[in-house]
DNA sequence: GTCTATAATTCGATAGAC
DNA sequence: GTCTATCGAATTATAGAC
């Protein structure tokens, strides 16, 4: 069990320095110090540069991908489906903030065709969570919301989340967050019932 | 009237470069390239590539907190004052979301002493924002949420609107944005009237 | 303000021995 | 898998003529 260990550590090592100082601030020789070797040893575990960001940021969009697909094909109400989105999201989240940080701020170094591949999987994950906002309003259980700012504003909130869990002057309890997040989000759209 | 445009056309040209591509991943080769000159003539109008990304950052965050010590210092009631501080937000966004997208994207990339400053101011708005909120709960009209998270999710909310501004797919109109961003977010933490 | 030329440094990546 | 050595390219910034 587990092997690749020692390319894993790699890969953890990597990930902190290139959250701590951009990717591309972040040289390979930065790397090899932070690991007790020479730069030439980096290439053991990766082919180049971009490579490396290209592992994290396909990996864990596939993550929420499958996860909200198997959400969206479920019975649920657009309600509870809106509810585990937040709750999927949140636990991916927890479980890779530092990954999390580089889909949010380091995308933008991906190169071509890498790049667009990344921009077109992003969209389909917005349009997936836009197709439940409009469910919910087609039901009638949301308030009439214009579904794209919507979508674009919890998509907003959610993309942030992992601040919370990096930053070592606050301790997140995960459970009071997804509660608070879903508190929100919820009352903002959905109707209420009186 | 308008004096320095020479200088002022040349940090829009750079600015839009660097939106576009980030801030490392633009030489000062290409902003010369843009301009129709050669490299050493990008220094008649900067110091260095570092001042350039401090001019934008620093400028528009003055301007952010220009706007909400107004509110803040104003006898507007809390729901009022959040209001406020949204369409306030909204505007400055407007009027210069490339430069709200080096903030979101590239602040990073300031160096020290530089990036610990831009990073206290940061904290500093985002507590005038928080002494907005916990005056709500104190008064009563918002709900009992958790300052902290909540006010976090509106930062959030707020910090990405510049997308909706710079992407050519997407007309906004600037009103309804407003609407939507105040619907959701007062839905999201005032305590409905009945 | 514009140019040419170049200094000084840094970086990604490879070659080849052990 | 680790090292030394090095290549080739790119980059910021300066010097100095026009």
């Amino acid at each position: 069990m587990r092997e690749n260990t020692k390319k894993e550590r790699f890969l953890e090592v990597a990930l902190q320095l290139i959250h701590e100082k951009g990717f591309k601030a972040t040289t390979m020789r930065d790397i090899a110090n932070a690991l007790n070797f020479e730069v030439a040893n980096v290439y053991n575990y990766i082919d180049s540069k971009q490579s490396l960001l290209e592992i994290y940021l396909f990996n864990i969009q596939d993550e929420f991908h499958d996860s909200i697909d198997l959400v969206v094909a479920s019975t649920y109400s657009p309600k509870e489906k809106l509810k585990l989105v937040i709750s999927s999201y949140i636990q991916i989240t927890a479980k890779r903030p530092l990954v999390q940080a580089l889909i949010a701020n380091e995308w933008r170094n991906l190169k071509e065709p890498k790049l667009q591949e990344f921009i077109v999987r992003r969209n389909e994950y917005e349009n997936k969570l836009k197709s439940i906002v409009r469910e919910g309003l087609l039901t009638g259980v949301f308030r009439e919301v214009d579904v794209d700012i919507t979508t674009h504003i919890i998509m907003s909130s959610l993309r942030w989340l992992y601040v919370k869990y990096i930053n070592p002057h606050t301790t997140v309890n995960p459970i009071e967050l997804e509660k608070q997040m879903t508190d929100f989000i919820l009352n903002a759209i959905a109707k209420k019932l009186l």
